[in-house]
DNA sequence: AGCACGCCGACT
DNA sequence: GTCGGCGTGCTC
């Protein structure tokens, strides 16, 4: 339908305002301009780029300005992607204007209208083998799903190596076939040229591809062939969430618990919530998969909220691999100082390098020593700027922070005392790597983490060099641990596994049973058997012990009643609040003064609506506390946290409480809901 | 979020 | 006497 061509715009901004602010629109727009287009309007002494959300007829603004031009020849955001910016706005306490940056990346620019085309489409290729007694059980309740419309959600628990991809592709197949599109999410670290091959071999140039690495030409071209109907499949990284795929049908997220499915700056979206809700007003299928489903996902499953599908084995029959728990208190204890690596350890490598195999090696933490320390005065090399110790890099002879980018040549002679020479303590990537050399002089050995992957093509270059045998022993960070699928690594260590799970998170069981279990996975796929060696000081955690058994439920089970015990998700819903002042004393007050002010709309509110049915539920409020990293940049932090059943419940306090610009007491305050 | 305006401390 | 610190308020 043509727009009226009425005068006046509304139109929203990337700030974190709840307003709207009116334009005029010049003669020359008006029979044009459509809400869900962009256009850069003039806004205090600068020119800004905002959505339209409305034609107005007139305004209760005395003196408006016009809209200076147009940015995008048709309307970017349009049927479910309206609703689903209005209820990211509302859901995870952002502006609308936020919401609708977050949908549309600000680079994007569309050259030219895109004509709706409906092309030939032969490009549909039947699967080349059989499916397993599991996978045709789990299909056919997936077909049942996509053929009925059903706008729920499956959830796809398979060990890795168990044949989910094969499951996402036909369920992609039968959407077409019902003439609707889909979406595919993958994690960040699993969007390599392999799996865009293979979606790729399948469907052809029906599939538009999406990710942080693209080119702002490759953007343009993703949306434009959606939008004009030419490509009805959409796969990506976490934004792509967002792809204006026509006639959704199907959305799918792979490795459901990847935590880089949560966006970390504003609007700080979970792209699974994002999906649930988009898929709920697109009247679409959510098919979930992953090895180690997250906590929440599977308690939903377990309580009704979406359906399970099981797939326990392998394809091909092949075993998982047996697992050797270290503990490096013994190493420690049988008379000499615990090194990098375990005796088991040192004789699977020796074993593993001997017979021309492969292994992997995982240690979650970069650089070569954790901490730069005086031996004379105990001083610790500290960042200029944040409170956290400095990272030594050999390769780089520096120390570096991992959290801002300060870096300093370290001085041979304490800077402090001017006695010590500086020690480095605490095992890193680069370490480990250098341990090897030491060990195993003849073997090729190579490193993979932030620091060796920084250029376009490095991380495919050594991913080749694994697979073709030309590296024997790879050390990395948990980037090693997804999607790499390497028939020929036989063993599997992790040199420690408590880095994880000793972080002040809730979360750090789950994060560390499924780290490992992705490690486990690596093992042992192709014809030689796997095995894994797991070092830790916590040998007898939950966490550990179940990930050395290859047992999920196990480690549910355990962790379920943990959440439960602390009224934890998915029990409750948090919302983590951080306080962020040039002071440490100014942090501090602002979030004593907001948690009292909250403390006391609480009260009021219970003394005002006796609890029940429909109620916001309990909210209580904990803190405030010194966040992690207290200072950060020059800046001080300090956290709350909300916790209750009901985000809306929580959310609308905030809004009662904070003023515009998410300020309190004009100091800013960050609000992540559901934090990871 | 920016950016300008406005009111108090250490400098040429 | 000014330069500039960041608290406050506004943006159609």
């Amino acid at each position: 339908m043509r727009p009226r061509p009425l005068p006046i715009a509304e139109v929203v901004f990337n700030l974190p305002l709840e307003r709207a602010f009116h334009y005029t629109v010049p003669p020359a727009l008006r029979e044009r301009l459509a809400p869900g287009q962009r256009v850069a309007a003039p806004f205090g002494h600068r020119e800004l780029i905002g959505v339209v959300t409305k034609r107005l007829g007139k305004s209760a603004v005395r003196e408006l300005k016009p809209i200076r031009r147009v940015i995008d020849p048709v309307p970017l955001i349009a049927q479910e992607r309206w609703a689903l910016a209005e209820w990211m706005a509302r859901y995870y306490y952002c502006s609308l204007g936020e919401a609708l940056a977050a949908m549309v990346p600000s680079a994007l620019r569309l050259r030219q209208t895109p004509e709706t085309v409906s092309p030939a489409r032969p490009e549909v290729v039947k699967p080349g083998f059989e499916l397993t007694e599991p996978q045709r059980r789990a299909w056919r309740v997936i077909q049942g799903a996509v053929s009925r419309h059903e706008a729920t959600t499956l959830l796809l628990h398979g060990v890795t190596g168990s044949g989910k991809t094969e499951l996402y592709l036909l369920a992609i197949e039968a959407s077409l076939a019902q003439g609707r599109g889909a979406l595919c999410l993958v994690p960040e670290i699993a969007i390599t040229p392999q799996t865009i091959d293979r979606f790729r071999e399948r469907f052809g140039s029906r599939v538009a591809v999406w990710h942080s690495r693209l080119t702002g030409r490759q953007r343009a071209e993703a949306w434009r062939s959606l939008l004009s109907g030419a490509c009805d499949i959409g796969i990506g990284t976490r934004s792509a969430v967002f792809l204006p795929v026509a006639r959704l049908g199907l959305v799918i997220l792979d490795e459901e618990h990847d935590p880089s499915y949560k966006q970390q700056d504003a609007p700080r979206y979970h792209a699974r919530e994002v999906a649930k809700a988009r898929a709920k007003r697109a009247g679409a299928l959510v098919m979930l998969g992953s090895a180690t489903p997250s906590i929440e996902s599977y308690q939903d499953a377990r309580g009704g909220g979406s359906t399970l599908l099981e797939l326990p084995e392998r394809v091909k029959g092949r075993p998982l691999p047996r697992v050797d728990i270290i503990d490096m208190r013994q190493e420690m204890t049988r008379g000499r100082r615990a090194g990098t690596f375990s005796t088991r350890l040192e004789l699977a490598l020796q074993e593993t390098v001997e017979r021309g195999q492969q292994a992997m090696l995982l240690l979650n933490r970069r650089g070569f020593a954790r901490v730069a320390q005086c031996p004379a005065c105990g001083t610790v090399s500290r960042c200029a700027r944040c409170s956290v110790p400095l990272v030594y890099h050999a390769d780089r002879r520096e120390l570096v922070c991992h959290y801002c980018s300060f870096h300093q040549t370290p001085q041979e002679l304490c800077s402090a005392c001017r006695r010590g020479y500086l020690r480095f303590r605490g095992l890193g990537t680069e370490r480990v790597e250098s341990e090897l050399h030491r060990l195993f002089p003849a073997a090729s050995i190579n490193r993979m983490d932030a620091d060796t992957t920084r250029t376009r093509q490095s991380h495919r270059r050594l991913y080749d060099a694994v697979r073709n045998r030309q590296i024997g022993l790879l050390v990395g960070t948990q980037m090693i641990a997804k999607g790499f699928d390497f028939p020929d690594v036989t063993l599997v260590g992790v040199v420690s596994a408590d880095t994880a799970l000793n972080l002040p998170d809730f979360r750090a069981g789950e994060r560390t049973f499924s780290l490992l279990a992705q490690m486990a996975g690596r093992a042992g796929r192709g014809e030689q058997a796997g095995r894994v060696v797991i070092q830790t000081y916590c040998p007898t955690h939950y966490a550990i012990q179940a990930a050395g058994r290859h047992d999920y439920e196990a480690f549910f089970a355990q962790e379920i009643q943990m959440r439960k015990r602390l009224g934890l998700p998915p029990w409750n819903h948090l919302i983590e609040l951080t306080v962020r002042a040039g002071s440490c004393e100014r942090a501090q007050e602002a979030a004593e003064a907001l948690s009292r002010r909250l403390h006391a709309r609480l009260r009021r509110q219970r003394g005002s609506r006796p609890m029940g049915r429909g109620g916001p539920g309990k909210i209580s409020v904990l803190g405030p506390a010194p966040h992690r990293v207290h200072r950060l940049r020059r800046t001080y932090r300090e956290c709350l946290v909300l916790k209750g059943p009901d985000v809306d419940a929580m959310t609308s306090l905030l809004r009662r409480t904070l003023e515009p610009g998410r300020r309190f007491r004009g100091v800013p305050v960050t609000v992540d809901v559901d934090p990871v």
